[in-house]
DNA sequence: ATTTTTTTTTAGATTTACCTAAAAATAAAA
DNA sequence: TTTTATTTTTAGGTAAATCTAAAAAAAAAT
């Protein structure tokens, strides 16, 4: 198996993949919050391992089983979150760091009693589908509130954006998961949405807009 | 803080110290599977931070910070045990090896939490007690089995082995925690001893009851 | 009181994951 | 199409935790 330090390349590599589908070096250094030349080392023990193809100077691409390690430790830390918030009232915006250390935990046996003891959930407290055993999950496929019409309405089911500040903000905002939203308006000036939750008008940025995740009801 | 390596010395050493004062080399070098060369550098380590108080050839004994660093330790090994066994429904001979990962998790809320979430257990899975938030617990003295006299009974409060042989073979023999037994007779010949645990007579070898603690209800 | 055995330490290497500085390849701009 | 800028890699080095082999100290045995 990896080392803590390989699963967590691997874990990015494959947040990476979601967007662009092969990865570059400065990209996975920045996420790791270390040096590109690390980053090839680091690199080329993925691609011995098979873990990765690997190109000099074109980035790389998970392979079958690099995909398949990713998605369990993606698992993993999704199924914590849920035990976190569910079962020790953590709040959403507490639960990231410390399911980021649950999530190196080796036991197949500890991860399917946790699942069982958690009901098998489907998805974690910021909305993201969780795997199930043989590493399926649905595909979702949300709308950025920022690209929504004005007229638009649906609900609250994600974020795509996990820092404590942001979530704070949220929870503050009253925008949590499971929230009807409509889009009143888009001011002209600053691009910031006017939004209709819970009968009160509020007022997000751009920024924030960007990172919450619409299962849209249809258009107006 | 300390690493999750230095943290298992610490561990290590703690427990050897509750039955020799003086930690010698060797005895880590045994409990942590590497060689007394590897235990020198890591002891003048924690010399060095504090840990622990050091004279060349003599050993090493926890200091203050060392063993309330060391009692941290073992209070999330057994509060993770006891989830394991309580909520997972782990039996107790399968719990150890997931513990010793998770002890090493960092966060002070998750372990309260947890702790409060288990309800505040005084002991573990295997009748070890359980250190609170300021480290204190009741320092149990109990009998070893192999200690009492031939009429004496008791009741099963504790094991000094937490390998799954030996526990798996209690759990065949039905001596787990809480069980009253007594002491029949003792075989002269290898030293064996006859005990009746729920009316029935069993026989178990010294090496065995060596290892289960007994809280005594008076002789005789 | 020596000798022998055991325990512990030193010295020098290895591995993993990281670093800096400089070179090489690729991409973008003039 | 050169030049410039960006990205990536190489080369050489560091720190943590380990190792082996050999030396030194302490303990046990004669």
């Amino acid at each position: 198996m990896q080392s803590f330090t390989e699963e967590n390349y691997l874990k990015i590599i494959y947040h990476l993949a979601e967007s662009s589908n092969n990865v570059q070096t400065n990209a996975i250094a920045e996420q790791m919050q270390t040096k590109p030349a690390s980053v090839t080392d680091m690199i080329k023990k993925l691609a011995d391992k098979g873990y990765v193809d690997y190109v000099k100077y074109q980035g790389v691409t998970l392979t079958e089983k690099g995909k398949n390690a990713a998605i369990d430790i993606v698992r993993k830390h999704r199924l914590w979150e849920v035990f976190l918030v569910d079962k020790l009232n953590f709040k959403w915006d507490e639960v990231h760091d410390v399911a980021e250390e649950l999530e190196h935990i080796k036991s197949e046996t500890l991860i399917e009693r946790l699942d069982e003891f958690l009901g098998f959930p489907k998805s974690d407290p910021h909305g993201d589908p969780i795997p199930d055993k043989n590493g399926r999950f649905a595909k979702t496929h949300f709308t950025k509130l920022i690209d929504l019409q004005v007229g638009d309405g649906g609900t609250i089911t994600g974020v795509s954006q996990h820092s404590s500040a942001f979530l704070k903000l949220l929870e503050k905002l009253g925008l949590t998961l499971g929230k009807q939203i409509q889009i009143n308006d888009v001011t002209d000036f600053d691009g910031s949405v006017e939004i209709l939750v819970a009968d009160k008008q509020i007022n997000i940025s751009r920024e924030v807009a960007k990172h919450i995740l619409i299962s849209s009801n249809g258009k107006n």
